[in-house]
RNA sequence: GGGUAGGUGGCAGAGUGGUCAAUUGCACCAGACUGUAAAUCUGGCCGCGAAAGCGUUCGGGGGUUCGAAUCCCUCCCUACCCA
């Protein structure tokens, strides 16, 4: 039997960076009950095995969900099984292919292995709601259909933009099935609470009406905020290329993290522009940091806390070591230096002639650029040396000496040299 | 079933017989600059070639033409409207 903390201990971590929690009282009772009865929370997210990348955007909820795990309570996966063949209509995304069974499988398989870079799966329960969903038979889901009314739908701003507004982008039947199943997902585990995005508190909601209809209590609904991308502008996907993937390689997360902005502008309540510190969404979002080390750390110079920031990041993907390799490469970029761990290539020692390489055919064997035209603009422009003296080739065809361990270098791009 | 608008480079989206390897934006790569791989400015962004140049591209196939992304035929696909 699991101890609990005590509820204020676990409320103030639990709705620390929520952007909603319906209903606060609620959760506070639940979680009073759990503590008295030793009975753990059932705290539900669901995912549908669409097939993407999981990003740090998609870890805030699953950070949450991880908070409640170290409390005790217990994480319920849906996988998304049926719901995923009808595609969530949330944030105006299009209706989505159908997937063959297969692939819902081999995605729901990627998608816990990178889940599990967060939240404890071997300790969640994984329900996949076909399991329910798939003995359904047409009067079932007439049944359920019954339960919302077309008004309620348009409540929703994505569906009635579509409607009113920009009616060229249709509205499918299936696609407004599928809030009611993603309720009626809340039912057949009894939910206590439900995360989701800001974005997802209407199908939360609608959780929350099916169960009190079945006689159920009702779920919390928790939303936690979008994440903002590395470009500060727009909500962190990986169509708009601003992700950074929880599989990504240490450097390149390290990297990415220290391209963001500062802060961004957004529309304030009175139409003005208001300035907010992207830094600190994404320390509270993204990392354990406590609230007063952030703003101390905001309250330096801001390199030393990006840094930080970026190496709080790989560290919770990579551990502490490569957090702490990945910072002093950036430092060692920095100062004009090599990386510790360069990549190697190995150039069959056949190809060379007199022991050298024309400079672009050297760049395209070393596989820094893909082909022989691109190798000679990047020379043109100056962004191709070799070795301690970084020597720049005259032109595309200057003979580069090569030797074993040689370094070549292509703007940020490093390798070493082996003769194979 | 009928009608309409379309299918162009990673995406968005111009072009509508030669000057098109194809405007532009985004993304991407590089250079300068910088606290940052941010911002800004500059250059690049199908392949081969030292270069001149050559080859292969605009949904698939066929055709007209000296010459087609652009015209014709046919097929496939997508969206919207009407029934």
């Amino acid at each position: 039997m699991p101890a609990f903390p005590p509820v204020e201990e676990q409320l103030a971590t639990l709705e620390r960076g929520a952007a909603h929690v319906e209903k606060p009282a609620e959760l506070r009772k639940k979680l009073e009950r759990s503590f008295a009865t030793g009975k753990p929370l059932r705290v539900k997210y669901g995912i549908d095995p669409t097939g993407f990348d999981v990003h740090l955007g998609h870890t805030v909820p699953l950070r949450k969900l991880r908070q409640f795990q170290e409390f005790g309570h217990t994480a319920v996966l849906i996988i998304g099984t049926a719901t995923a063949q009808v595609g969530d209509p949330s944030g105006r995304d299009e209706s989505r292919k159908g997937l063959t069974p297969e692939q819902i499988a081999r995605n729901a398989e990627s998608y816990l292995t990178q889940i599990a870079k967060v939240v404890d799966v071997s300790k969640a329960e994984v329900r996949p709601n076909g399991d329910w969903f798939g003995r359904w038979g047409f009067a079932d889901m007439l049944r359920l259909l019954g339960r919302a009314t077309v008004q309620q739908l348009l409540v929703r701003e994505d569906f009635s933009n579509r409607f009113r507004s920009d009616p060229s982008v249709p509205i499918y039947l299936h696609e407004c099935l599928y809030p009611l199943m993603q309720g009626w997902d809340s039912v057949e585990i009894a939910a206590d609470v439900e995360l989701g995005g800001t974005e997802q508190l209407f199908n939360l909601m609608v959780g929350r009406d099916l169960q009190r209809e079945e006689g159920q209590e009702p779920q919390i609904c928790l939303t936690m905020p979008i994440l903002k991308g590395t470009d500060g502008k727009k909500k962190m996907g990986k169509s708009v290329g601003n992700y950074i993937g929880v599989g990504e390689p240490a450097r390149e997360q390290f990297g990415k993290a220290m391209s963001i902005p500062d802060e961004y502008e957004e529309a304030g309540p009175g139409g003005g522009a208001v300035k907010k510190s992207l830094m600190k969404e994404w320390f509270e979002l993204l990392t354990d940091r406590p609230a007063d080390d952030v703003s101390r750390l905001l309250a330096g110079h801001p390199m030393e806390a990006k840094q930080t920031l970026a190496a709080d990041i790989v560290r919770a993907y990579h551990g502490d070591a490569a957090a702490a390799a990945a910072r002093a490469d950036w430092d060692r970029i920095k100062k004009n230096e090599d990386p510790v761990d360069m990549p190697e290539v190995v150039i069959p020692a056949a190809e060379l002639v007199g022991g050298a390489l024309p400079a672009a055919k050297l760049i395209v064997l070393a596989k820094l650029a893909p082909s022989g035209g691109e190798a000679k603009r990047k020379i043109a422009e100056g962004a191709f040396n070799t070795g301690p003296d970084r020597a720049k080739p005259a032109d595309a065809q200057s003979p580069i000496p090569v030797t074993d361990g040689l370094v070549v270098r292509l703007g940020r791009k490093v390798a070493r040299v082996r003769l194979g």
